[in-house]
DNA sequence: GGAATTATTGTCAAGATGACGATAAGTATT
DNA sequence: AATACTTATCGTCATCTTGACAATAATTCC
């Protein structure tokens, strides 16, 4: 019976989840107040050890549930990138993969005062703001944030930000967001709506709304998460954010 | 003093290096032959334990040399994915960090019989004959090949599998091979040559080829890798492979 | 020297893009 | 109810990009 060396060195090994959504216009990431040493009181990412017998992805999702109080958290979950082991964390070598949740902008419920805070922040005021994070996790998320912003490019996952139903101006309210710049709402109504196999028409329009009522679109089937089916999420063509 | 929890569950992490290369106008990826349990006698990815104190891409980078006998592995190393750490290696949880790398055709020095013997292996070949890799190997490749044929789309990384020079047609039999598909040559040398940010030329030409002789060219200044600098590794307009 | 081979420059129609005008269909205001 | 306002949607047009393919250039091969 074949065993691992007995020599082997094991690493703690961490999930960090960066969850995006977007509100108020801007994008922002879920973060919590850490509760527990190192960098107590410091704002950091949701996330934390993997246990024995667990997979990466359902690590990920426990520790979002935990931490959020939400029981089925939305959206789109990836894996980002593996960070470390080396000089990530003052305890000694730990290593981490991040996850990237895209996400509508669901409640966060507020824990109690022993528990870590979990809420949303702006992105901008993260990273420009004197908000220094715990850990690595800055750059964990600039490069998150970064993937973000081309997957907007190369997949429909930015309808993965909205609800099952949005509006073209909703979608486009997601991309100016992430992308950070004003998008002429013409053009890409015309690119939304005519790129083939991105969304579908409901039928349903908004009402109430001030303007004109807007139609209801979601998610073209292909494009959606099938049951243990990986998504072909490849836009073609792709919607590029202007360059300047 | 803060310090792990004691219950904290601890992983041996590997890393495992798909590197790719393009011989005889098709992608190969180099792989080992194991000579212990388990899967004795079965190709799989080059790779090992991460090492106390040692970063992934130190760890890659080492077993790279390690198991080809090269000391200065050429080519462009990422981080891919990783796998695990439950359900990949009968002897227990294992994770894994896989890594992509675009190398020019280097030759694998062959270890002795005792070592494990490394070689290029067509892709194709791999993949579809029976050659049944070991571990989730399988499926690491295909997520490696995927992953190298959509760099080529957006990044310049194409030409890290040539060598320092190389003329436009060595450049496009890369596309093709990673791609699978025979491009036009005019309208790559268009592409190619028209993309600001791309090439150089070095002023040379080939000499002794049939035919006409062909201009050098080599990565343009802002694509090359800069010692310690993140390489804004971003083809605009991308070369985008045709989608039937 | 002529044939074969490969590189490179053009041409042209079709498709995609960015800027912006015009119209449609609601709500808010008077 | 009429008017103003707001937002959605459709259209136009010049420009850029793309794919298909003709033509020419500069070598080696025979």
């Amino acid at each position: 019976m074949a065993e691992f060396p007995q020599a082997l060195t094991r690493f703690p090994v961490t999930v960090d989840i960066v969850a995006l959504t977007v509100r108020d216009d801007a994008l922002n990431v879920l973060l919590i107040t850490r509760r527990i040493e190192p960098f107590r009181g410091r704002l950091a990412l949701p996330g934390g050890f993997v246990l024995a017998g667990e997979g990466l992805g359902e690590a990920a999702i426990r520790e979002l549930a935990e931490e959020t109080g939400v029981e089925q958290v939305p959206g789109h979950l990836e894996q980002l990138q593996s960070y470390g082991p080396r000089g990530r964390d003052p305890r000694g070598d730990v290593l981490t993969v991040a996850h990237l949740l895209l996400a509508p902008n669901f409640p966060v419920l507020s824990a109690g005062s022993d528990a870590e805070h979990a809420a949303w922040y702006p992105v901008g005021y993260v990273l420009d703001g004197d908000a220094e994070l715990a850990f690595d996790h800055a750059r964990i998320l600039v490069d998150a944030v970064e993937r973000a912003r081309s997957k907007l490019e190369y997949s429909p996952l930015g309808a993965a930000f909205c609800g099952d139903e949005f509006t073209i101006a909703q979608l486009r309210a997601v991309y100016e967001a992430v992308w950070g710049t004003r998008l002429d709402p013409r053009n890409f109504h015309r690119k939304a709506t005519g790129n083939p196999g991105f969304l579908e028409d409901t039928g349903r329009m908004t009402v109430g709304d001030a303007g004109r009522p807007a139609a209801l679109f979601r998610l073209a089937a292909e494009a959606r998460p099938a049951a243990g089916e990986p998504v072909r999420a490849v836009l073609n063509p792709p919607l590029m954010r202007p360059y300047s």
